[in-house]
DNA sequence: GACGCGATAGGACAACTGTCCTAATCTCAC
DNA sequence: GTGAGATTAGGACAGTTGTCCTATCGCGTC
C-alpha cells in the first residue's frame, strides 16, 4: 500500500512550484529536480506540461471540495462556515503575501497564456462560488445569495493581490477584521436559526 | 519633431504585450515583431529584458499620474474624483475581463518571479493609494482615509481578478453600483462640502 | 533461473530564449 | 561631398525549453 505514487509526488510538487513560481516559468527540470527524477522520465507519467497542469487542477479541485466538506461538517451554522472561508486570508497569510491566491493567480495567468485549461481553473472559484451561495441561502438570503457570494469571493481576492503586492500583514487583518463585521451587520441577512 | 522615437514605440509595444501576454511569456521576438525591427536591434536601446520592463513601469508610473491629475482637475468634488476611479472599472471593462487588472496581474507575476522590479511596480498601487487617501480625507475620513483607500483599492482589484475568471459583465456593473452604494452611503464619510 | 513489464535514466532533437557582436545603412553638420 | 555618429539588420552564441526515443534496471510471476 504506497502512500503516494511517483506521479502523485510529480503533481505536489507541481503544485507547489506552479502556486510559488508560475505555471510558465516551471520547467520540466524544476520540477523533475524537486521530485529528484530524471527529466526524461517524465513522459511515462505525463505526455505534456499540459498534462501536468490538468493533473494539478484536478489535485486542487479535490481539496478544495474536502475542505468545502469539511467546513460543512465541523461548523455549527452557516455564519460559522463562511468565517472559516474567511480565515483562510489569515492562516496562509504567509504565502498569500508572498505568491497571492493560488486559484486567482493561476486563473489571471491561464487568462494571459490564452491557455486551454482557463475555465477548468476557474471552476475552483465556481466550488467556492457555489459553496458560498448555499451558506447564504441558508442565511436567508434568497436570491441575493449568488451575489453575496461572489462579492466576499471578489473582496477576499482583492485582499489577497494587495496583500502580495504591498506585502502588508495588518492590511490583511484589518480587511479580515471588516469582512467579518460585514458579515455580522448585513442588513439582508437574518439571524441564524 | 518626432512624434515617438524608436524606444518610445518599443515601450509602447512591450507595455501592451506585457499586458496581454506576460512579461515572461512575451520575448524579445514578440515586441521586435510588434514594432517591426529586428531583433539584434534591441541591445542598442536597452540592454536586457528587465530594462525594457524598467521602462514600461516608468511608463505605466508617468500615465498613471497624469491620470489622478486629470481627474483631480476635471472633478469639482472628492466624491466625484472617486467616482472617476470606480469607473474605470467599467471602461476597461473588455480588457479586464481578457487579461484582468495591469497593475495586479504585473505585481502577482513579479511576485512568483521573484523579480527585483516587483517594488517599483507596487509603488503604482502606492500613487492609486495616496490619490484616494487624500480624497477620502476630504471628505472628512481623517485617519481612517488610508484604510478606506486600500479597502477600495482591493476592492476593485478583488472585481478586476473575478471578473477575468469567470468572464462575467454583468458582476462587474454589479460590483461597480456596490462600490457606488457604499460611498455614498459610507457612514464615516460627511457629506461634501 | 527465465521471462515480462512497468519504471527509470540519459540523452537526442529542433526550436526558442536573452544576449551580444559586426557590418551595413542612414542622417546630418561641416 | 565627406566624415562622424546614430541607427539598423542579420546572425552568432550558449543555454534552456518541451518533447520524444532507447537502453537499462527492478521486481514479481511462471
Amino acid at each position: 500500500m504506497p502512500t503516494h505514487s511517483t506521479r502523485d509526488i510529480i503533481v505536489e510538487k507541481a503544485d507547489a512550484l506552479f502556486y510559488q513560481g508560475g505555471f510558465e516559468a516551471t520547467s520540466f527540470a524544476d520540477i523533475a529536480a524537486a521530485v529528484g527524477i530524471s527529466r526524461g522520465n517524465f513522459y511515462h507519467h505525463f505526455k505534456t506540461k499540459d498534462d501536468i497542469l490538468d493533473a494539478v487542477i484536478a489535485r486542487r479541485m479535490e481539496r478544495t471540495r474536502a475542505m468545502l466538506d469539511a467546513w460543512q461538517d465541523a461548523s455549527e451554522g452557516p455564519r460559522e462556515r463562511i468565517v472559516c472561508f474567511i480565515r483562510i486570508l489569515i492562516t496562509n497569510r504567509t504565502s498569500i503575501m508572498a505568491y497571492g491566491c493560488p486559484v486567482g493567480t493561476l486563473c489571471s495567468e491561464l487568462a494571459k497564456l490564452d491557455h486551454a485549461a482557463q475555465g477548468r481553473a476557474a471552476d475552483i472559484f465556481g466550488l467556492f462560488r457555489d459553496w458560498l451561495t448555499a451558506q447564504f441561502r441558508a442565511l436567508g438570503a434568497a436570491d441575493r445569495a449568488g451575489a453575496l457570494a461572489l462579492h466576499l469571493l471578489a473582496w477576499s481576492q482583492g485582499v489577497a493581490v494587495l496583500a502580495a503586492a504591498l506585502r502588508d500583514e495588518a492590511f490583511i487583518h484589518a480587511e479580515v477584521a471588516g469582512i467579518e463585521h460585514w458579515l455580522a451587520s448585513h442588513p439582508d441577512l437574518s439571524q441564524p436559526t
